[in-house]
DNA sequence: CTACCGTTTAAACAGCTGTTTGAATCGCGT
DNA sequence: ACGCGATTCAAACAGCTGTTTAAACGGTAG
């Protein structure tokens, strides 16, 4: 056996544990032990357990963004159909259909509870998915939305679907499984927040409400200035 | 020190320190410092760490519904102003303004890592909640919109509130602490979510896409049937 | 063959965990 | 004042934790 094959024996079994039980609840000698590794070669390979944890982490998302990329656009894809590509994409990395998607969970579980990868998770692998979901509903806006509201409407998007990933347990005593299997898998999930987000950028672009609360924001706050002075 | 005294401060003490450590980290020796009791008190009194800790979620769900109730409504109250109300409601108990907001932190690690209260919380605490926010979501859309559509909706509602409480950490490390203060406080992100839900719903009434959708998904799994048969 | 270095191993380590024990203490009705 | 049950206490328990150690192993260059 070289260094790399024991390595990465390791990481291989320490995500689905750590996803599964948590940083705490999981010993080293269980995942040893899955691996078919000695105790001590998590000290001589990562150093200690949380070093190995946040490898492991990192691993996850690495995962995930080999085997659900980015969809590629041409120039002439239309915003809202760009909207929809970016949210079955965002969706599948939540919920892989067949794998038993230990990734995000693992994710999630950082993201709840950080330990040192959370910041870099968030800033080089959440962060640009972010940015390009924010551009497309600035597309679907009318002109003159404020940035607070792009943002609020991006995590609104956000919101819907990490919801079904890290909540799953509440929709599973909810609603009643042929539905479930109906209406709630993958798929229908990341056409419905499609379909559902879109609806509430048309009717802000038919109404203009939007910038009116916009301008509305803005007087509020130069009176607030005004007054501190 | 009569024997509620002990009981209750344990419990009092055992709530924030379970949110903010998660259950595993948690020993009872630091409960027990912090309520000023002995170490075998917890035992003595609730048998042991795991009754302890599902008591005090449930605690924390008694004091979250008993600090913000549903809103009353009077016959008159319109839908759309019924569903603010319930939104502001929820966000409040998601993200209470000045205390440290240990309560809904824990319920949702219990629901995130079940461990014998999460059944009992969900059919207890959330049901009826959400069965109230469906059927307004019923009555802010056209006839025709199907119950899984209605469900779809629900949850949409539910994860734009939860996301801010739970993945806090994202909202902090991608908007500056100014938008923060201004644009993510409670009071705002409910107005948002409100705002957010009734464009969408709006919309799905202007159009009626709903309904045709709830049409065309009935006429698939009609065809279906025939298939298997 | 030999010397060497990366790797693996079993064993031991110190520290912390939840829980139990049995005696001491307290509060209170008699 | 007494006695009794409820409560509190310090101490000990057994078990598991992450980590370290020093010896053994294995392949490979000289």
């Amino acid at each position: 056996m070289t260094r790399a094959d024991s390595r990465a024996h390791i990481l291989q079994v320490a995500g689905p544990i750590f996803a599964k039980d948590g940083y705490q609840s999981t010993t080293i000698r269980r995942i040893c032990e899955a691996a078919g590794v000695n105790v001590a070669a998590v000290n001589y390979y990562f150093g200690d357990k949380e070093r190995l944890y946040i490898e492991a982490v990192k691993h996850a998302r690495d995962l995930l963004e080999e085997r659900w990329p980015l969809p590629k656009w041409t120039e002439s894809t239309p915003a809202d159909e760009r909207l929809r590509g970016l949210i079955h994409t965002f969706i599948r990395r939540l919920i892989s259909p067949a794998q038993g998607e230990w990734q995000m969970k693992l994710i999630l579980r950082e993201i709840i509870e950080p330990s040192g990868a959370a910041r870099e998770l968030v800033q080089e692998g959440f962060a640009p998915f972010f940015n390009v979901l924010t551009e497309l509903i600035q597309q679907l806006l009318p002109c003159g939305a404020s940035d607070p509201q792009i943002h609020q409407i991006g995590f609104s998007v956000i919101g819907q679907c990490v919801f079904y990933a890290a909540h799953q347990q509440v929709v599973d005593l909810m609603i009643e499984e042929v539905e479930r299997a109906e209406h709630f898998d993958a798929d229908s999930l990341a056409e419905h927040v499609w379909r559902f987000t879109k609806s509430a950028l048309a009717e802000y672009s038919r109404t203009d409400s939007i910038v009116n609360r916009a301008k509305a924001d803005n007087a509020d706050q130069l009176l607030k200035q005004e007054h501190q002075a």
